[in-house]
DNA sequence: GTGTGTGCAAAAGGTTTGCAAGAAA
DNA sequence: TTTCTTGCAAACCTTTTGCACACAC
């Protein structure tokens, strides 16, 4: 359970005001034991239904990018109409269920170390990606 | 350098009619060497500026999404507010050039294997994608 | 002819922007 | 008091939809 000092602490190192809304955010954001994957609506939905505050949305996605900017968020890559976001910034990669569209975390040891033997020239990797798209066995895929 | 015969054969076998649009859009999407990388306003640019000819973008969206379910077209998991279509269905996986916003295939010989050793419970694996952002040796990362 | 496909315009949904008012430094 | 942040509404962009007309069979 981190505090509100330690939130303060770390936006205002990385530049960023204390502000009442951010302090909102980072709650429902960091305040958890579990990654927690989501797209700003599943956001700004659990600010007013856990904190029943309303923030505007402007602001929830000014938040989320300024966050994702400083490298407390993580962007994934998956086609989606919406985009989703990720508070665990680490290296791992993800498991997309089709019948749920929810992101699952792919844990180290469910899969072998990504190895790119060659790279494009003149480029340097910034990320390796790699997205599971998984669905209920017995259902056909479409 | 395929045949518009073989184009409309191919629709009929799907159950497509040969529509003049479809055929078009085949001539664009399926008469070139390599992988072609797109999105919908790409196609659709590249229809009026190379056939000299305008399809009503709904046509468009269509017939992508027709070619996607009749699996002649792939939908590439990107973070993006376009969704990328690659004319290229097979197994394979994407470099992506965060400076120029372009896709590049990933040869087979230049990445290993992607094992998943472990999956989610009661799901069956429906594709493996593997992203790899690049971007200019010299620059700093965003 | 019947059913499918096309094209237009309007609508929808997510995201961004401009700007005035408010809060932090 | 200066600068950054917020919130609202409007704008924007991609994608979808409804419907009349046209085309394929």
């Amino acid at each position: 359970m981190l505090k509100n000092t330690e939130f303060i602490d770390k936006l205002r190192t990385s530049g960023l005001r204390p502000t009442k809304q951010r302090l909102k955010i980072c709650e429902v954001l960091f305040n958890r034991e579990k990654t927690f994957h989501f797209t700003i609506n599943d956001l700004a939905k659990t600010i007013s239904e856990k904190l029943n505050e309303k923030i505007s949305l402007a602001t929830v996605y000014n938040t989320v990018h300024a966050f994702k900017n400083k490298g407390y968020l993580k962007e994934i890559s998956i086609n989606s109409d919406k985009s989703y976001f990720d508070t665990n910034t680490t290296n791992h990669h993800h498991f997309f269920d089709e019948d749920t569209s929810q992101l699952i975390d792919c844990h180290a040891d469910y899969i072998d170390k990504i190895n790119i033997k060659k790279n494009i020239t003149g480029k340097k990797i910034n990320s390796v990606e790699v997205l599971i798209k998984v669905a209920s066995d017995n259902q056909t895929q479409n």
